[in-house]
This record gives C-alpha cells, sequence and structure tokens, in this order.
DNA sequence: TGGCAACTTGAGTAAGATACTAAAGATTAT
DNA sequence: ATAATCTTTAGTATCTTACTCAAGTTGCCA
C-alpha cells in the first residue's frame, strides 16, 4: 500500500484553502502552487476534482480563483481522498472470488482502521496544528 | 493508497502455510498455487521474499517445498507487508521538505493506524477465522 | 465592447510500477 | 544418475503516475 504524490498536493492545496479561509477573495491556481511548491498545470487537475466532488468552489474571470465550499471543519483528510482517487484506500481483493473470505476480512479491518482516522481529521484540527495547537490526536 | 495484488497473494501463500502447520511435510510452489489461484511464477518470487525475510522455510530437490518458519501466532500481516513491499503503508511524502509538518503528522496518524491493525491480526487469527472461529475483531 | 486574466477541458507523454512469463541454474531424495 | 524441486535472473506487456501543453470558456473592467 503506498499513499500517492497527488493525494498529498490535494491535502495541501485544501490547507492553503483553509488558511485563507473565510476570506472571501478567492486563491488563484498559481497562488496556491507556488506557496504550495506544486506543479500548476498538474494542480489544476486536481482543483477541478476537488471542485466537481463539493469540496471547494471556483470563480472564473479576472479576479477570479478558489474558495473553500465549507467550513474547514466540515472537511476532512478522508473528503479529499475520496475525491482524488475515488477511496481512502482501495482493496481490489475485496471483489475477487479467488480471495478467501477470512483473508478479506483482514484487510478489511485495516481499511476501516485508516478510513476512521482519515475521517477524523479536518482541515480545522490541520490548520489549528499549523498555527501550534496540536489536537489531542490520540484521545 | 491502494493496495497490490501482490501482498493479497502473499497473505494467502502465508496462510495456506498457516492451515498447513505444523506438518513438517512442506508444500510445493505448485501446490499453494493450484490451491490459492495465484500464477506459480509470479509465486516463486513471493515466497522468496517471505523467505529472505524470515517468514518461511524452503527445503529443495525432491520432496522440497515450503514451510513455516515460526508458529502462526507468531507472524502478522504487518509481517507479510513489510517482507513484499518493505512497509505496511509506504508515504513517501513523509520524507520530502515541501511538504508542511502538519500535514505530514495527519499522514503519520493513518499510517500507524493502518500499520496498527496490520500488527494486530496473526495468522493464527486468520486460520482461526478460516475454521469459523472468528476473532474479537472488535474489542 | 474589447481584451485580458483567470478557470476549464482534453489530449498527450515519459518514466516507473505492476503483474506477470520464461529459462537456465542449483540442490536433494531416491 | 535422474527427476523433482527450489533459485535466480532476465524479459515484457500493460497500466498508472505525474506530469506538460494547448485550445476553449467565462467574467471583470476600462
Amino acid at each position: 500500500m503506498k499513499a500517492s504524490v497527488k493525494s498529498d498536493y490535494a491535502c495541501r492545496a485544501v490547507e492553503a484553502l483553509a488558511l485563507h479561509h473565510p476570506n472571501v477573495r478567492p486563491l488563484r491556481i498559481d497562488d496556491i502552487a507556488q506557496r504550495e511548491a506544486i506543479p500548476a498545470n498538474y494542480l489544476v487537475q486536481i482543483l477541478i476534482e476537488l471542485k466537481s466532488n463539493g469540496l471547494i468552489q471556483s470563480r472564473r474571470g479576472k479576479a477570479g480563483g478558489y474558495v473553500l465550499a465549507k467550513s474547514p471543519k466540515e472537511i476532512t483528510v478522508g473528503d479529499v481522498l475520496r475525491a482524488v482517487q475515488g477511496d481512502v484506500l482501495e482493496m481490489p481483493m475485496l471483489t475477487e472470488s479467488r480471495c478467501p473470505d477470512e483473508i478479506k476480512r483482514a484487510w478489511r479491518r485495516i481499511k476501516v482502521a485508516a478510513e476512521g482516522v482519515a475521517d477524523t481529521i479536518t482541515f480545522e484540527d490541520i490548520c489549528a496544528d499549523a498555527n501550534g495547537r496540536p489536537q489531542m490526536y490520540y484521545i
């Protein structure tokens, strides 16, 4: 199992927008790209996916750009991962009949654990952490 | 994040050997391949990796094959994943300086959660599950 | 209303990973 | 000896990743 660069870029882009929230002035692609050191032409595609999944909004034309579609506390890392790659943790073997049920259950437990944590971390948490107020991660 | 077919094959192969344990007669590659519906020529490479990581043992020549190197309760899914892919959950962004610390911490939480579960599931658990004695997964 | 600045869309692509196949070599029981 | 087995290395078709690029659309503003 391996996390992709793309999902990292997506999280960093949403973080940039979350840190900018609730400022109404939209952030331009190039601003996000430069601030987060992400190739602008690649970021374009990621932002489109985040938008089509309702996580961010865009404004076209001059003075255009992106803002969050909802508050940072309503967006989780899990939401971002599902937006850019369909699932937090893809497990093709779960739909393969040749994989025994007991092995599937083991895979599913790992998947549930990862999703559970990803769905727990909001971008409010991440912004607080960025500002030196670490969250109570291990309750 | 996506789990590979290879890691699934590896778990299924170890399960086959665990179900055979503690029988001393080794299982042949072709036996495991046929029972688990894994391409034999691919399984060869996986078994070598499992062996070089000390999870299984081999005997060459006639009447050769594979057996577990230790008891099923001493082998976890995490051990198998580390053997065939180096880590339970690879996260290249954790070593990239461009990734902000607060995002890294979020990734690390997901990684720790997945590893924690993977290291909890032993092949004794899986064999018990296969034999209709489901484990207490959610304590 | 013309033009520029921004997002949008779709096509293309180099490099690497994945999931195999194949073959020659080494070892051991009989 | 020889057959059966593991071992090792090489090769490869397909897919995915992580991009680049260019033409199109929209909206603000002078």
